[in-house]
DNA sequence: GTAGGGTTAG
């Protein structure tokens, strides 16, 4: 070895530098930065760091993979540490820098940056491309055009990065205008456009653009980007004709032949793309035809498969897949935890989360919304405060699960913490804050479901109204209800079948029969609102209310549903309110036959019988409970 | 080790 070793220096000895530069890359130095990157590159940032901390000898790689590390981490004060500690910073360490904070969302953030880049002690194109493209992902367009107008030399990525900014702005036009005003585009100028036409909807122009300057030779190597790009798109838009249309028009990548990657022809993303848009159609049988045939899988090959699996519930053939698949990730894991959780086999789900060798986000968002879902409320908050133990930020999804637990435990403590939480991490303008209103109602807070309400000046929807009409509604708060619904219809909001739910409610409360009949007919004529069997329930529960057993019990007959639970309760309580036994006992009946578990419609009875005094009667319901084995449930109250 | 573009999970 150590002949061969000299013998190949003696060979290059006329080039110093060849020597050096062979002597570095056998050296110990770059065997530990090519560990600390592919560290890095499998999210291993803590050992990379200790790794590093270990280390007598650095050079400039070792320093600048360290903060890359900690930049795709979005961990800037880390970054920003090494970069202070760092003896000599060369561009690299500059430019990895500024892109930090560029990638951090906040205007104190960019301004860092920008500063960063105004002190740097030289610039190369990939600072400028690097500040044009951070401004333009921030939607600061103004500012990536001045440094755009403002480079001593732009390349096409400094084109690229405009093309994309406008996209994500939602000025197409001016994306378009820009990629047709270019020297010269290479095939990631064509992609980038195709991708944000696609995120703007604009799936024929971007069919357009791709079939009018896709076939330039310069871009033909890596056209195929473009291409997959646009079937994806197709696909998660249910256009899966087209996708397979597109799909087909590129050369087919099997049947041997020596590999030419700069050849245009299919790949496994193409493969991909096409098996998702089928999932996305549930067309799993073509998608599996499609996984048969393919040459050369990846692990989302697998992973695109099986969630077609996940999603039509055949949780045998998903799970089947995953052990045969050769290096599972943690996206396929989480499709499987995904898949039992939303199937209903809650332990399933914990077995495989809990035997996951890598967890992330998702990982316990898909475990707290599979216990949320299944009514494991408890379940959910143990696991959420777990991942906070284990040192995981929550973010919306989180949250928003956590929130129903809130509400389903009837939690005001756990909400309230919540909420705060909230606050720190969404922006007023997020949905999230819809469901701490309703959270807050459920709880029996009404006056924390007004402050949520009000603080959502300017971003009110019309959930944002139905959650505290709702609120007000279900307190019995029947005036303040009809008072919003009012300034709601003021303010031309279209109120929807659930805000009518909410208004017929408080008419029921409030015991307001001739309003209950205007809004019920306001909401069929006024605003063509088909008339559910919700809505039936709630006029029900408003004549029963007076007293108007008759008029309620023709109204069942006569609306165009199957009588439910809810009307059917609705009537029930009425008649005990007003002792009306005999149709009581059809009431009850109609419940028992429809849920012959429940133990509600027979203590009622009993109940009402025993008023009465007549006991006979009492017993034989009695009895009969007995015989067909009811037990009579502990009561519970939604309030806490 | 740094800038722009493609597929999968909540």
């Amino acid at each position: 070895m150590a002949t061969l070793y000299r013998t190949l220096s003696r060979r290059s000895c006329c080039h110093a530098s060849a020597s050096l530069t062979r002597t570095y890359y056998s050296s110990p130095l770059h065997q530990y930065n090519k560990y600390i990157s592919n560290l890095i590159r499998s999210c291993r940032l803590r050992e990379a760091r200790a790794l590093f901390d270990t280390m007598k000898h650095r050079n400039a790689v070792t320093w600048n993979s360290m903060i890359s590390g900690y930049v795709h981490r979005r961990e800037i004060v880390k970054a920003r540490q090494l970069f202070d500690e760092m003896p000599q910073r060369d561009i690299v360490s500059w430019n990895l820098i500024v892109s930090g904070y560029f990638s951090c969302r906040g205007s104190r953030f960019i301004e860092e940056g920008r500063k960063l880049f105004e002190l740097m002690p030289e610039r190369d194109c990939v600072s400028w491309n690097t500040v044009i493209s951070g401004y333009a992902k921030n939607g600061r367009m103004d500012q990536a055009l001045k440094l755009f107008n403002a480079m001593p030399e732009r390349n096409v990525v400094s084109f690229n990065a405009v093309i994309t900014g406008f996209l994500l702005n939602g000025d197409v036009d001016l994306a378009v205008g820009f990629f047709k005003t270019m020297p010269e585009h290479d095939s990631a100028s064509l992609s980038a456009l195709i991708s944000g036409l696609v995120r703007n909807g604009e799936l024929d122009m971007a069919a357009g653009i791709l079939h009018e300057f896709g076939s330039d030779d310069d871009s033909k190597d890596n056209l195929v980007h473009a291409y997959n790009t646009l079937i994806a798109g197709y696909g998660q838009r249910g256009r899966v004709e087209e996708a397979r249309r597109l799909f087909d028009e590129i050369p087919d990548d099997r049947g041997g032949g020596e590999k030419d990657q700069r050849r245009f022809r299919r790949n496994v993303v193409s493969w991909n793309s096409m098996m998702m848009s089928y999932v996305k159609a549930g067309d799993i049988v073509s998608a599996r035809e499609l996984f048969d045939r393919m040459v050369e899988r990846d692990t989302c090959s697998w992973n695109t498969l099986i969630s077609g699996y996940v999603q039509i519930s055949n949780m045998d053939e998903a799970s089947k897949l995953f052990r045969e698949m050769p290096c599972p990730d943690v996206l396929s894991w989480n499709s499987i935890v995904s898949g039992f959780a939303q199937n209903g086999n809650l332990n399933l789900a914990k077995y495989f989360f809990e035997k996951m060798p890598h967890k992330n986000l998702i990982s316990w968002n898909t475990m707290i919304a599979g216990y949320e879902k299944n009514e494991d409320y408890k379940g959910a908050a143990r696991l959420f405060s777990q991942m906070q133990l284990e040192g995981e930020k929550p973010d919306k999804h989180t949250l928003s699960s956590v929130i129903s637990v809130c509400t389903g435990l009837v939690d005001l403590y756990l909400g309230k913490q919540i909420h705060q939480l909230v606050t720190k991490i969404v922006l007023p303008d997020s949905p999230i804050n819809n469901s701490l209103i309703t959270m807050y109602s459920r709880c029996g807070a009404i006056v924390d479901a007004c402050t949520v309400f009000n603080e959502r000046k300017l971003y009110k929807d019309v959930i944002t109204w139905n959650a505290m009409i709702g609120g007000y509604a279900s307190h019995g708060l029947a005036a303040e209800a009809l008072q919003l619904f009012k300034l709601m219809k003021k303010l031309k909001i279209h109120p929807t079948y659930i805000t009518f739910i909410s208004v017929l409610n408080a008419c029921a409360h409030a015991g307001l029969v001739e309003e209950g009949r205007i809004q019920f007919k306001s909401m069929v004529t006024d605003y063509g609102i088909e008339p559910r069997i919700e809505h039936f329930a709630s006029l029900v529960d408003i004549l029963g209310r007076q007293g108007q057993l008759k008029e309620a019990m023709d109204l069942i007959n006569t609306m165009p549903f199957k009588p439910d639970k809810a009307v059917w309760g609705a009537l029930l309580s009425a008649c005990r309110v007003h002792n009306n036994v005999e149709l009581a006992i059809v009431a009850a009946d109609a419940l028992i036959k429809l849920e012959p578990e429940s133990s509600a419609p027979y203590v009622l009875l009993y109940n009402m019988y025993a008023n009465l005094r007549q006991w006979e009667d009492a017993e034989h319901v009695r009895v009969l409970m007995e015989e067909k084995n009811v037990k009579k449930q502990a009561g519970y109250s939604w309030v806490d």
